[in-house]
DNA sequence: AGAGAAAAACTCAGGTTGAGAATAACGAGG
DNA sequence: CCTCGTTATTCTCAACCTGAGTTTTTCTCT
């Protein structure tokens, strides 16, 4: 299409690739890590009865092998880049993301998989310069992970536990520099919230507004004025559509039946749903 | 500091380091490109006399060699994983960033520099597996390119030669996928204008209102009411601060002169400073 | 039927926004 | 010096949005 624009020269294209040796190169490894985030009532609060509003937890899984062994870390893993003997190239990076994912959980079929940012200062890793491309996952209350190869562990570790960001309240830390690739993702997550119709991807197909604010507040760790939220949600326009159905049930202690609603098409919220700033 | 998390294995990592082989991965490399966006006048545009407000321009050079030789692309390289015969290795990615587009065009002391993504779909390069971190560049009126190693030709090249984003205004079409990554950048700097004080960086450290909103005008295609934003940006705490001076003088046909800012310490706009909807 | 609970609707004061008008400060030309 | 065109800055006001609290509706349980 821009045969035109081709200089003149001497060799041409095909003929050029073919004395191509990719081996040429210093080694590098590119990986994916997968920050893969789900709201699910808090383990050991055993409360009977009293609403279960759940709490974001990030799944974790601890290393069995060098290096870093016995540490905690995000899942993940090498990008295959050509087919080979562990099996055929991923194709992108989402797909290599979804892979080394796989192989921790049980994958839900509607989930919001975004990349984060590439990390890649030397020394991370002391095998070699490894370039990791992490990406953050959001899906409705993922079930208990299965231990993988490479892996002697794996849990949903909800965030109180872990010392993300502010604060030296120290908290598990992790392997690698995977602590400030957690903290990372917390904060896109807590951000996008503010601009986008990303809350929805916590939650299943049908959902009620209250259901949603439980979200905001679970990821934002405030508390939300529930008639102004639910005046807002409803106001902006793509935010969310009314299916006409009720929820089930309103719990044990009775209650007006909610209505449910469907994420609706917009994916930017015009207004943003601001923190406020008190 | 968790040596009493590690597992009692039989191996210690230093022994398991000593015996690792980095090339028994698949060839893979890493490069860095750079959307590098400033505001200069229009060229061509010979208005004599008549303000120049400036218009957003990204730097793209023209490839001398394969693959790809004689199209237009963003300014990149790969990256030194290694110390090497090239020189020694770039620490983090920032630096491989401004390491190659140095090789381009003069760098300004003060810039803004982010990550912006990474592409690394199979069949992007010909010659092998190439994931590509592209990063977004934001400067002051930066000086006219010169040519590099492997390039033929470097030039400032205004948003509006280019078919970014929506509509099928074809405009030049790039080498490999950088006509999807500047789009994005675009995208990411439009953005990023609403709810943090980036637009700062496109200035220099002295500044009018008038300059600041010429930059929100130049990037979001749009005019703005000149009150408002006079008002919007005054009420926004941390955005500017005032330098106590005025500007030189406002031009060819007088006018008051206005009054001179300088970036604020916030980084982020609480409240956002929204395009409209209409 | 009545109490308690949860959802949804209503009220209202205060703040913010968009649009336009008014005022202030400057250079140029009589 | 005085006036005009120009640019910066301030003012005004109606419409809208937001936070906080109250009321109404519709459930379950007793």
């Amino acid at each position: 299409m821009t045969e035109d624009r081709t200089p003149q020269h001497d060799e041409p294209e095909s003929r050029f690739l073919s004395g191509y040796d990719p081996h040429a190169f210093a080694p590098a490894a590119v990986t994916v890590d997968v920050v893969a985030l789900t709201i699910r009532p808090e383990a050991g609060t055993g409360e009977t009865g009293a609403r279960r509003t759940g709490t974001p937890h990030v799944l974790l899984t601890r290393r069995a092998a060098h290096p870093q062994r016995g540490r905690w870390a995000l899942p993940g893993g090498f990008v295959r880049a050509e087919d080979g003997p562990d099996g055929p190239a991923d194709p992108d990076l989402p797909d290599a993301a979804l892979r080394v994912l796989s192989e921790k959980t049980r994958l839900p079929t509607e989930l919001h998989l975004e990349q984060l940012g590439t990390y890649g200062a030397r020394g991370r890793d002391p095998r070699m310069r490894v370039f990791s491309v992490a990406h953050m996952l959001l899906a409705p209350d993922l079930p208990d992970p299965h231990s993988g190869r490479d892996t002697e562990e794996a849990a949903w570790v909800p965030w109180s536990e872990l010392g993300h960001g502010e604060g030296s309240r120290a908290g598990r830390d992790l392997a690698f520099d995977h602590g400030r690739i957690l903290a990372d993702a917390v904060e896109r997550a807590r951000s996008k919230l503010e601009y986008t119709a990303l809350a929805t991807a916590f939650l299943p197909s049908a959902f009620t507004i209250t259901a949603l604010r439980e979200v905001y507040q679970a990821v934002w760790g405030r508390t939300l004025h529930a008639a102004n939220f639910h005046r807002k949600i409803l106001a902006t326009p793509g935010f969310v559509e009314d299916t006409g159905e009720l929820a089930e049930h309103g719990g044990s202690g009775g209650g007006r039946r909610a209505r449910l609603y469907r994420a609706g098409g917009a994916a930017l919220l015009h207004p943003p749903l601001l923190r406020s700033t008190q």
